[in-house]
DNA sequence: GTCTATAAACTGATAGAC
DNA sequence: GTCTATCAGTTTATAGAC
């Protein structure tokens, strides 16, 4: 694969910045560029309009997204627990991408939101391998809610309290475990 | 309570619309004003500029939010349980409201994420009396999930399958009857 | 590869007629 | 209460210099 110009990667992270922290109305071209500490005209030379700048910012989540089903089928902990932790707010890669696509999927964006029908598919296949349907179903929704409320509560970019967030975490293990048990 | 005039609740219901269906950078007071049946010089009559056309909207919310914890209390099947199956997208007011106030909060408007987290903990303070706290941060994140995904695949106004959503839902309460015969 | 300058379209808001 | 006309500020995108 060749090697992508430094300026191009900056652009793209920048924009993915833009869209966490003041949304898909914020992260206009001068502002993207403006982050990025190029002009205008140079971010348009990396990506002749918009939709490419998008389409590489999906490009990034399929392939983070691609990773991740392989970490939850290896995982020692179970496919389960691996996501839920997982979709817990850390500003990682795959959660800021994630958050990201979404801010742009709620603009009615039709091709972020076919890429995100197709991941979460993926992500379900493989929790209902180890789970079985209604868990499966009952662990996705809780994963969604968590990134739910990463989506709401990070615009203005503050920080969440990592002690609670664990908290909420280790509630929704413990569902996950009494149901394993009895089910 | 004064009678408000028709216009304007066309107006905010055009908004509301425009909100789900195209998100927050569609919804511009031209496709507000075209969508209500009037002018932008007679919509900007009723809401003098775009913050008094949200915070009617939040309000709205609001009202409808305390419905539901009204609701929740009283419900013979349980909070729980009448908290997952409203949690279901079906075009109802308080639907419409959650996920046009969802769009606003996307683009980091403040008093918008404000509102949220308030009514959040609202209801999750009445599952919390009923099913304890862990299994009502689950419920809490499962109910988020659900309109995370009604947040996403609305986008284009498309129609949900109502048989698919109720599968799910019965996926859900079967996880939530399981726990409370166990737990 | 990166910049400045500018065009072309759009958005929120004001002024004033009816 | 509702309309038309219009302005000032933004936003995407193009042209062309360096």
């Amino acid at each position: 694969m060749p090697r992508k110009p430094v300026a191009r990667n900056a652009v793209l992270d920048a924009f993915e910045t833009l869209l966490i922290e003041v949304g898909e109305r914020g992260a206009t071209l001068e502002a993207v560029a403006a982050k990025a500490g190029v002009s205008k005209g140079g971010l348009l030379y990396h990506f002749p309009n918009k939709e490419a700048l998008i389409a590489a910012l999906l490009d990034r989540f399929d392939e983070l997204a691609q990773e991740e089903v392989e970490a939850m089928k290896t995982a020692p902990e179970g496919a389960g627990v691996y996501f839920i932790k997982a979709s817990v707010w850390d500003g990682g890669p795959l959660d800021r991408s994630f958050v990201a696509a979404s801010r742009l999927a709620e603009v009615a964006h039709e091709e972020t939101q076919r890429r995100f029908a197709g991941i979460q598919q993926q992500w379900l296949e493989v929790l209902t391998a180890e789970l079985g349907e209604d868990l499966a179903r009952a662990v996705r929704y809780m994963s969604d809610g968590l990134y739910f409320n990463a989506v709401l509560e990070n615009g203005g970019g503050r920080e969440m309290d990592p002690s609670k967030t664990d908290a909420e975490v280790e509630s929704l293990l413990r569902i996950l475990e009494l149901v394993r048990g009895k089910g």
